[in-house]
DNA sequence: CATGAATGAGCGTTCATTCAT
DNA sequence: GATGAATGAACGCTCATTCAT
């Protein structure tokens, strides 16, 4: 099948394509993320179609990463509080550890390049932190508020600790329990 | 070149970059914010230096607009809570008045464009409402926590509800109160 | 109304364009071809939207060019014969006085690029030649034959013509005559 | 590399490169008439050096299809009118008969991909058309006319009448000697 | 000052051809 | 020999900015 498309080459692109944004921002031309993996200009086409579609790609598979991060060792049996606690605490500790997928992440987040498709299928990924969440919710603080608002402030307040924690990198740990605290204050 | 002659048109210039920008992002064309003005693609680099200059200026005008809606009637005195409060039902009932201009902020606030001198101009703005989340900080739940982390966390908390507020209007109120009062568990 | 556009660069662009394509192709680059009329690259495309605008119309100017040349003089009264034996010469005429342009219309009329519209105008510039012939159709030899066929075997004699009297330019006259007769021979 | 293992291969893409030419125009990519014709991309490049040589080789390939078609039963014996009446009908089927070849031939022909050497062993095949040609040239109405222009009369004539009978299917055997009796009375 | 044509760098994508498998 | 991924030059077109009118 001669030379078979080459899975490392198509992670090059991904990992240049987010170092490359962090910098450049979304406008970064292909040309420049394909020099980053070490390929050619054109290559970057034979493993994805568009420049919407790398980044659709990478959007989810920067997504899926942090959710497997955040989800990692999670089994949906014990204490909310403590369950809920483990994963922000995962969750927290990947975005200090990878800023830039972060950043770049937030980057593609509000673009309008990524489609509601891919939107969705983010979302499947944080499925089981959605579910132990909302079981929190309907014995919390805000039950009588709309899960929708719920999950809203609650990201809030994750997003806003990640920018705090990595503001202050020497205390991470403190304020991400402080994060973690306040926000089991408001729906706990 | 400070002050050009029509301050009309001026703030045509921006009114028009606003409406473009929410439908086509901010890469819209000078060309087509121009025509939306109804003035000519070149004059609008008689009113601003270069785009970067045009969308750091829209940025500061619309923070200053929004701040000057929440603190409309402010005086910084009475109780905190009360007083913030109604700060915050201004911030909301402006937020959900003016989805567009919401929306424009949002994407601006996220592009790198926006110089930090810009940014920091439009903190400026917000000073009085920050000065009393100060005193609500030094009092409150969150009074060990560091006062970026108290800030980013309201922050989020506030946009989260606007979001929610614009995605069910009819029910705008409701999850104003219901934002204000998760909100103030937290940091009460 | 700021520099109008100029019609002298419009023409240059379609002068360059036919230049062009008869040394490069239809596929010549658009920037070879601004390069060639003096203009910027850009500027192009502000006189026409795109490159199959560009071709359309200067498939429209050739072919006008050559019916105004062909139609030089002529009124529609007289015996056909000679009446068409003026307009033969002129059209020969102008295809051996510009064989470049002869050449660029050749290579526009078989291309795909050139819309059903543009034909649609290239035949009606040719109309009053078209008359012409029919009145010479239903009175001739070939008055049983279809005029479509008739208008096709004109057609073909005349580009032969032009042809042969190009590859031996010294006796064009000659050869214009002989194949006039022989077209003659064929129709009258 | 003169005589490649699979002389199957070798028609299949030139087969596939007709059908091709035919619905995309003669710049349609290698990679589509690889596919069309069932073998990879680089495998076209086995059989032909470069897409140039392909396309020439094809317009010979189909050039001497339709001369050997014309020729079919030829024997330069008899009468002329006789002879040249057989060879144009055969000539004319074939035509008609594959629409699509032609159309590739026609688009071939007038391309500048294709050589002098090309056209000159195109020509070669139509030889013996050619000599039958001469002596009606030699003995007929254009005897004194130069056996250029007879012969590109001659041809014009002939693809008039293709070009009319592929329009007009249901009579094309009326056109088909409608089409030679012109010529005759041009040429006879 | 207002206008809009002029400019040319820059971009996403294509494609003939090469080459590792 | 066959395959199809790799290559990179090339192209049509856009757009921020300048400048003649």
């Amino acid at each position: 099948m001669a030379r078979p498309k080459s899975e490392d080459k198509r992670s090059a692109i991904l990992a240049a394509a987010m170092r490359v944004i962090v910098t450049q921002g979304l406008s970064a031309p292909t040309a420049v993320i394909a020099k980053e993996a070490g390929v050619a200009n054109g290559t970057l086409f034979t493993y994805f179609e568009t420049k919407t579609d790398l980044l659709n790609e990478l959007y989810l598979d920067l997504k899926r990463e942090m959710a497997a991060a955040a989800l990692k060792g999670f089994s949906p049996e014990g204490e909310s509080r403590k369950q809920y606690f483990q994963v922000w605490t995962n969750w927290m500790a990947w975005a200090v550890a990878h800023p830039k997928k972060r950043r770049a992440l937030a980057l593609l987040g509000v673009s309008d390049e990524i489609t509601s498709k891919s939107r969705a299928a983010g979302h499947k990924a944080m499925a089981p932190m959605r579910e132990l969440l909302e079981r929190v919710h309907s014995n919390g603080a805000m039950r009588d508020a709309p899960t929708g608002l719920f999950m809203a402030m609650m990201n809030a307040a994750a997003e806003a600790t990640m920018d705090y924690m990595a503001l202050d990198k020497a205390h991470a740990d403190k304020h991400c329990r402080a994060g973690f605290e306040a926000l089991w204050r408001m729906i706990g």
